[in-house]
DNA sequence: CTCATACCTTACGTTTACGTAAACGTCACC
DNA sequence: GGTGACGTTTACGTAAACGTAAGGTATGAG
C-alpha cells in the first residue's frame, strides 16, 4: 500500500463507487476539463476538493445542463467569490433553464390530461362490450 | 397548378413551413413510420389527417419522447374500434406512459425547486455585496 | 515466474434526430 | 432551351455522453 499520498484522498474507482458512476465517466469529465485530480505516477488521486467538484458536476447534470455549461458553471465556483459579473451570468442561465422547465411542465401536464381522457374512453369502450377492462392489476 | 389532388392538401415544404420544421425532418418521420402521406407520382401530398399527426409528433418531441415512443403513441390514436385485445394493450401502454410522465413531472418540479434555491442563493450573495442583482429586467 | 487486480491510454462504437450534400427529375417561365 | 424553384432518393456527417474493448503498466500474492 504505497498510496499514502494524503489523508482525504481516494482512487478513481472509490470515487466512482461513492457517486454511483463509472470510472470512465470521471475520466471523461477530466478530458472535458471539469476536474483535474493530482497524480501519483500515472494514477489519479482525488482530494476532498475534487469530490466537491464531482458533486457539483452531477448536480449540474441533474439540472439538465450540458457538460460544457457545467464547465462554465464550475469555473464560476473556482474563482474565489469575487466575480460579481460571472454570478450574474449564472443567474441568467439558471433563470433561462427555469423557463424551459416550466414550459416542459405545462406540456407534460397537458399530455397527462389527454392520456387520462384517452384511458377513460378506452375503459368505457371496453366496458360497453361487457369486457371489464380493469387491466388486471 | 396541377396539384389538384384534394382540398385540404399541401406539399412537404408548405407543411414544413407551417410547423417550423424542415422537409428533411418530415421525411425522416416518414422513414420511421410515423406518417404516411399520399403520393402524386413521387411527390408527397399531405392531408388534414397528416397535419394532425405531425402536430402530435411535434408535441411528443417537446415532451422529450423518442421517435419510437411517439410511434407507439400515434398508433394509440389510430385505433379502429373493434379490437378488444388491442384496446387492452393500448390501455396498458397508456397507463405506463402516465407513470413515466408523473415521474418526469416530479423530476422537473424538483429541478425547478433546486434552481429556485440556487437563484436565491446567488441573489443573496450579490445582494450582500451591495450590488443589486435583480438581473436588470 | 505467473497470476490476478487495479490502474492507465487510445480509440472506435452507440444512440437519437436530424443536417447536409450529391445527383437527378420536372415543371413553369422568358 | 436554359434557368431556377421545388421535388425526389441515397447516404455519409454530427453532437452528447459516455460504453467498451484492446493493449500496456505496476504491484502484491502464491
Amino acid at each position: 500500500m504505497l498510496d499514502e499520498v494524503g489523508e482525504g484522498t481516494c482512487t478513481i474507482s472509490e470515487l466512482a463507487a461513492e457517486f454511483q458512476v463509472t470510472p470512465r465517466t470521471i475520466r471523461f469529465y477530466e478530458d472535458q476539463g471539469l476536474i483535474a485530480p493530482a497524480r501519483d505516477g500515472l494514477n489519479r488521486v482525488y482530494s476532498h476538493r475534487d469530490r466537491g467538484r464531482l458533486a457539483l458536476i452531477l448536480r449540474g447534470k441533474r439540472l439538465g445542463f450540458t457538460i460544457a455549461e457545467i464547465k462554465d458553471f464550475l469555473d464560476l465556483y473556482d474563482v474565489d467569490d469575487q466575480q460579481v459579473e460571472q454570478m450574474r451570468f449564472l443567474l441568467r442561465r439558471g433563470r433561462e433553464r427555469q423557463e424551459q422547465l416550466r414550459e416542459q411542465l405545462r406540456d407534460v401536464e397537458q399530455t397527462l390530461a389527454e392520456l387520462a381522457e384517452l384511458e377513460s374512453q378506452i375503459v368505457a369502450h371496453l366496458g360497453a362490450r361487457g369486457a371489464a377492462g380493469g387491466g388486471g392489476d
